[in-house]
DNA sequence: CTTTGTTCAAGTCACAATGACTTTTACTGG
DNA sequence: CCAGTAAAAGTCATTGTGACTTGAACAAAG
């Protein structure tokens, strides 16, 4: 107890998703980008973006700070993951590295790719990765999916407007299997979520589909206490 | 990138659950150990257990440690809930606290009341805390109250057998309203998790209850990548 | 200007899960 | 052996879901 301060280390890293067409299937898919190490350990391996902690900046902000700085992103959505802290998970010094995941639209995602160290990778062609990198991946596919069925998340995807195929993409994208377009419907009509905007969207050749709108007023996840305390980002 | 080690210590608390008959009502109720803080800041305000994390333990062995030494509490189980890291959390210096909450059965908690500088509190019925405390409590809570409709955690505060009264007590004591017990019972018969010793209860003055066992191959709690990797304690 | 292909949108049906409630069973204590 | 009590099993109406069908509204082709 009188031990005080240690010699622990204090990362921030996000696992940061995106919707992109599969290479093979040329579905929609989810990507993630790293970042290529140039330092010691695990040089030239790739890794998760992020970096050290600062004294004036709460967790949640240098989640977001590191992301900006190293992939340029400004994420529709970032939730903290888990903090991992094994004693070797980094070989020769002591760091626990608080982890965040956070989702962004297609149209943000594309403005990385000017940085050359930064590469978009399939979540399901992932390489060796730095640390115990792969297993936090793992985890937040995890969290993602599980997370998809029972809140609002998927809408962080999207823009303003969009219809329901487009929604229902967006989780067939996740989950990884096809969904029932009627039923899809059904379920999100009875949840109380969506707003129709009576716009249509024409050009297509096929009957029209309408623009949804999110209701604003219900937050996308509920994280009880912690929501009512801000405890995500919206841009 | 360059900046290194920085000058936030690192510390981990735990809240601890135990179930006791409330003070008012009488019927089963949540528990929590509190200690009092003896050096500044907010000395002599009531405190969650905790304490620094040293250079070879892991996030969880820190908890575990701090919660035995702090309370005498050997927890049937322990899960990570949250990294703290708001700037402003403790007035002097900067400290990030990993959180982690453990449920204890009854006949551990009785340990404890020994140590003087700890006192169980009715968790409807706290005190003001030190730092961020409250709110820590809050959002343990509530994960706590989430956790207990879709997984097995309730098994964590019975011991080896139980009849589905007492699961049922549980229950009701978490979610603080009152199920059906035939309804109870029919979730339970068709959950798969219960085995039946064919064992009975005899001296109630009705007919004797049949004592279940947990079916030990399936885990408490379902976290993903993480389970598969020890993520919790199982006394 | 009708036909065809496509997707949107709405509807049907069988089945499983749930909440509220009733009945039967098995014990203890007077 | 009767009364009281809670366990255990059963009933019934309602809701939600998966699988499937039908009709509506457009563009492009002929």
């Amino acid at each position: 107890m009188e031990s005080r301060k240690n010699d622990i280390a204090l990362a921030v890293s996000t696992v940061i998703f995106a919707l992109r067409p599969h290479p093979q299937s040329g579905a929609s898919a989810l990507w993630i980008p790293l970042v290529k190490r140039i330092e010691e350990p695990f040089a030239d391996r790739w890794a998760l973006p992020g970096g050290w902690v600062t004294n004036n900046e709460s967790l949640a902000d240098a989640a977001a700070r590191n992301l900006l700085e190293t992939t340029a992103l400004e994420p529709t959505y970032l939730e903290q993951l888990y903090a991992f802290g094994e004693v070797d998970r980094s070989p020769d010094d002591r760091v626990v590295s608080v982890i965040y995941w956070a989702l962004v639209r297609a149209d943000q995602a594309q403005r990385t790719v000017k940085a050359d160290n930064v590469h978009w990778f399939a979540a399901d062609e992932l390489p060796e990765l730095a640390f115990d990198h792969n297993l936090i991946v793992d985890y937040s596919l995890w969290r993602l999916r599980t997370k998809v069925e029972y809140s609002r998340i998927a809408h962080a995807f999207l823009g303003e407007t969009f219809t329901l195929t487009e929604l229902r993409e967006v989780h067939e994208a996740v989950l990884q299997k096809e969904l029932d377009p009627a039923n899809f419907r059904r379920q999100m009509d009875s949840s109380g979520t969506l707003v129709p905007t009576h716009a249509v969207v024409t050009g297509g050749k096929h009957r029209p589909p309408q623009l949804f709108r999110y209701d604003q007023s219900i937050e996308l996840v509920d994280n009880g206490p912690l929501t009512r305390k801000s405890s995500h980002v919206v841009s």
